[in-house]
DNA sequence: CGTATGGTTGACCCCGCTCAATTGGTGTGG
DNA sequence: CCACACCAATTGAGCGGGGTCAACCATACG
């Protein structure tokens, strides 16, 4: 889980309402889909976990048939270069999707691994895009995401400081959490100072000082992965540029 | 254009058969459409240019309405910063499309700008979506056109030598242009060594640098903005690392 | 209590940035 | 046709952020 205590915990939803936290709920409330139209969607929906820390959605290299949503704590994606070492490509918390990226492909293009315990939503993207041409609020919804995440991609590609990249960072991670009902100032990191180092193209020893630089400075307290955030507004000044468009 | 004699000027299509540098040429043989379906698509199709450089196509914050496919020239697409820096985000050769990631906004979320004469199609994107509900061939089109340039944008992020990201950078841009009927060894750069620089977050002076260095060991040659490149496999490996997943 | 793993801290170094001077190509006016 | 100006590109000198390497510390577990 992201918090210690345990946080909101997604409803199953039902034939006529769609999971609370799941990434299609704003598609589905806004378009106001009639019964027919969200059993249809239920039809290719397979509920999987929870799963325990490690596990693997997919690899690599596996085919591609399905997109997922995190539907309960977090994904990390990553590859692993010709020198054998781990390049963290992402985090994926409660409500995002995991795999968009893998569409043009025939092949996951990364590995996805649970973080803690995680439980998502698997949806067919075949029968999803199928379903996209009878619903064109699905399929604008479905342009969207991966939209979204053409920019997302291009978040971390500037040439920022270490403080700008994990301010942004912590940021970003704040204001996902807040989204999804947890709380923006309080929370424990469910990844490695590595993992966020990798993510982040720094070194681990980087992160480190960054994070005891912002504790000394008054920004914020970190008691291992626990992490409390005093000064908001400049967390936010910090990464302003780097989320500029986010 | 790309090259200073008269390269490969497109086609203009006619009712049954696209133009041939176009970016749904590929889906549209590959889907084998009906006259019917190609006269759908022409009809929200508006060629335009030839334009000069400097042109811009679209400015940020303009209402998005349309993405563009490029016919001829180059088009650049760039921010600008709060310190009125500007950073280049992409550039698009003949047959690439603009605007994609545009989509989940309302707006345009950089400027575009014709780095020589250049022409496009612009294709109303609100019509092209109802479109691809009637034509799942191009709805696929489509998601992977934009699935693949969340890949395109992930490039970039890593933490990458001066040499490999300019290494990568030509590779990248022989491939492109050798796709389209140009020389794959030999080149003219439409783009100044201030705007490769910012694409690749160095400075004029590092790219000035690497270039220098890569002809003194005889990897290529470059005169102005003249290219040519002598030994591919190795700029092909300096560039491996970064270009993996495409 | 010993060991392993992840995190922290310190010392040092290198790649690429900054600042500044120079070159060279292009355009313009005399 | 030349002289000058202008701007992009190049080259050099010096520096600093962040990486590397290594030692140390702390919590988790057998």
């Amino acid at each position: 889980m992201v918090l210690p205590a345990a946080g909101p915990i997604a409803d199953d939803g039902d034939e006529f309402r769609f999971c609370s936290t799941c990434a299609f709920s704003a598609a589905c409330v806004a378009e106001g889909y009639d019964k027919a139209a969200l059993r249809s969607l239920h039809c290719l929906v397979e509920h999987e976990g929870p799963m325990p820390a490690g596990t693997h959605l997919f690899r690599e290299g596996d085919p591609f048939q399905a997109i997922a949503a995190v539907r309960a704590g977090t994904v990390k994606t990553y590859v692993v270069d010709d020198e054998g070492n781990e390049q963290v490509l992402g985090f994926f918390l409660p409500g995002e999707v995991i795999g968009l990226s893998a569409i043009h492909g025939e092949r996951y293009p990364c590995n996805a691994v649970a973080l803690d315990t995680v439980t998502v939503c698997r949806f067919s993207f075949p029968m999803l895009a199928t379903l996209a041409t009878r619903m064109p609020g699905l399929q604008r919804h479905l342009f969207r995401l991966l939209s979204q995440d053409i920019n997302k991609a291009s978040l971390l590609a500037g040439d920022f400081s270490a403080d700008q990249r994990l301010a942004a960072f912590l940021v970003s991670l704040s204001r996902r959490l807040a989204a999804r009902g947890f709380s923006a100032t309080r929370f424990v990191l469910t990844m490695s100072r590595g993992d966020i180092a990798s993510y982040l193209r720094l070194a681990p020893e980087t992160v480190s000082r960054v994070f005891r630089r912002m504790a000394d400075e008054g920004v914020l307290t970190v008691d291992r992965r626990e992490v409390q955030i005093l000064q908001p507004e400049a967390l936010e000044a910090l990464a302003r540029p780097v989320l500029r468009s986010l």
